[in-house]
DNA sequence: GGATGGGGCGCG
DNA sequence: AAAGCGCGCCCCATCC
């Protein structure tokens, strides 16, 4: 990706007075080089255009959400970029540069309030107006300084190769957010409309129940002799269950599936059609899909572990129902990768665990661990080690962890070293440097108890801690994993574009991604997205033996996947 | 009336 | 099939 000897110079990107912007050249250690340039926002653009297409720099902004959306309004796209506010809550809390002291210089924000919520951040019409007007943020010389202070404390760490990593791809990432947000996922609201009337009847007027809905409660309220009962609101459900003679604790599905009732299908029935109203139906439809695409916003570093969280229209929860109307363009295709069972092999690489590694050398890892050491029964396999990640004590999972340990005891003892100091209060880190914030208030006020009953309490706060912990080191470096991967991808992407053909990410889901590309360079982009994998291994791991197979699928739509 | 918390369920 | 991680978002019920 590297393009030439200028690929080191920083090009800061500030706002300035009267909705101007300040361009400043910085040299590799991040010191200003030469005289600050301050354009009108009208012009900034086109200025930035030419910046990228000669010099190739990388970009230094506040955040990238308040620059990259409105530079790719305007057309313009960047290779690289140091998002300072992404990198600060990184640097903020890592192990990597304790002692080195380092502080936050700027405002590290909630990820969850961003200037450009909403979709009205959305420009288009007003090319004038695009960089005027906005909120004002930290002026040009706090920017260098805490760029100056954001090297310094990556060069002075014994890990800085991992942690500049780190922070290049959590800045990529916020890239390719934007640029995904701006692309959307191709989305057909008639084929989504027909499922919807298929599933529940047509679209009613108002508030109303569908007519199949409506017909489903109805059915209900007969089988539980209760005629008035809002099948909506848990507390009447739970009434009428008892008088039925259900004696469930809760509503929830995999409880009433225990009972033989013939109210109990039904009910079910009941419920999955509510939801898929509720949460992906016609009002969905009319929120969040519009010009044929669905756009929602991707939140990098919303998620503690360093995955990605997102805001509007539950872009990481697509349920399998809907995706069928995830569809290409006439033309085109849907490139859909997964990396297959990520986290046991991202385990199995930090710990070194060579007899892991070697379980997971095939394409199914569960597999290869069954036939290790559990009579061949992958589903016992795979429930011990989820069970590992996710810390399991009870059932058939924590019966299990033993006869794991056995063959696998690094493993093991890696997650197990995450639960014990979690449990301690002490920080854990991801192997590229992220690490947990302290403990809660609740841990720490756990800490000062007197009484025995107290004392249980707080062993209960402090195991839930031990398995936050726990689970931190693994998601979270599966988190890295991903987004070196995206990032890479992002970049053979990008060359595919230059010889003319459309090919672009649209969607991202934690260990998956999308592409829409045309249909000639499908097979083009489904390589793309192998080699971008295997370079992520090696850019985390180097030559470490664990492989990280993908499944690949081009297909029309999305549910034509796996 | 709006804010908040819990139950529930979708995704990985 | 089920009890253990991370989320977003729906509805309902409750509080202010």
């Amino acid at each position: 990706m590297r393009t030439g000897k200028n690929g080191d110079v920083y090009q800061l990107v500030a706002p300035a007075p009267d909705g101007g912007v300040l361009l400043q050249r910085l040299d590799r250690g991040g010191a200003p080089a030469g005289t600050a340039q301050i354009v009108p926002g009208s012009h900034f653009a086109a200025l930035a255009q030419s910046v990228e297409a000669e010099e190739r720099p990388r970009w230094v902004w506040q955040r990238t959400t308040d620059w990259y959306p409105r530079l790719l309004a305007a057309g313009v796209e960047v290779q690289r970029c140091h998002d300072l506010t992404l990198s600060a809550a990184i640097l903020a809390h890592s192990a990597f540069v304790a002692g080195s002291g380092y502080t936050p210089s700027i405002p590290l924000g909630s990820p969850l309030d961003e200037p450009d919520s909403g979709r009205s951040g959305w420009p288009g019409q007003h090319q004038d107006a695009l960089f005027e007007a906005r909120t004002p943020g930290v002026d040009a010389d706090e920017a260098v300084a805490e760029l100056g202070a954001q090297l310094g404390a990556v060069s002075g760490s014994p890990r800085r190769q991992r942690l500049a990593l780190l922070l290049a791809a959590e800045s990529a990432g916020a890239l390719a957010a934007a640029e995904m947000r701006r692309s959307g996922v191709p989305w057909d609201a008639e084929v989504h409309d027909a499922l919807l009337v298929e599933r529940l009847g047509p679209r009613p007027r108002g508030t109303a129940r569908p007519a199949l809905l409506e017909a489903k409660a109805a059915e209900l309220r007969g089988l539980l002799a209760s005629p008035h009962l809002n099948p909506d609101s848990p507390q009447e459900l739970l009434r009428a269950l008892h008088r039925a003679g259900i004696e469930t604790n809760s509503t929830r599905a995999w409880e009433l599936r225990k009972f033989t009732h013939p109210a109990v299908a039904p009910l079910l029935e009941y419920k999955k059609m509510a939801r898929l109203l509720a949460a992906n139906g016609w009002s969905w439809l009319e929120t969040w899909v519009s010009e044929g695409r669905f756009r929602p916003e991707y939140v990098v570093g919303g998620v503690v572990t360093g995955r990605w969280a997102s805001r509007g229209g539950g872009a990481m929860q697509i349920p399998a129902e809907v995706r069928s109307a995830a569809r290409a363009l006439p033309g085109h295709r849907l490139v859909v990768a997964d990396a297959s069972q990520l986290e046991p092999r991202v385990l199995a690489a930090l710990a070194g665990d060579e007899a892991m590694a070697g379980a997971a050398r095939g394409r199914d890892l569960y597999a290869g661990i069954a036939a290790a050491g559990f009579g061949g029964d992958r589903a016992q396999a795979k429930v011990a080690l989820l069970g590992a990640i996710y810390g399991a004590t009870t059932g058939e999972s924590g019966r299990l962890m033993p006869q794991l340990a056995r063959l696998y005891p690094q493993a093991v003892a890696l997650v197990e070293q995450a639960a014990r100091d979690g449990e301690r209060g002490l920080a854990v880190t991801t192997h590229l440097g992220r690490s947990t914030p302290p403990p809660s208030p609740r841990w720490l006020a756990s800490q000062r108890t007197t009484s025995a009953q107290e004392q249980h309490r707080a062993d209960a706060i402090a195991r839930d801690r031990g398995r936050f912990t726990r689970n931190f080191v693994v998601q979270g470096t599966a988190a890295e994993w991903a987004e070196c991967w995206m990032a890479d991808l992002r970049g053979r992407l990008r060359r595919i574009r230059s010889r003319g053909h459309r090919a672009e990410l649209v969607y991202f889901l934690h260990d998956e991604v999308v592409i829409h590309a045309e249909e000639s360079v499908a097979e083009d982009c489904a390589a793309a997205v192998q080699d971008a994998a295997q370079t992520a291994g090696r850019l985390l791991f180097h030559h470490a033996p664990v492989e990280f197979p993908l499944s690949v699928a081009v297909v029309e739509s999305y549910d034509h996947a796996k």
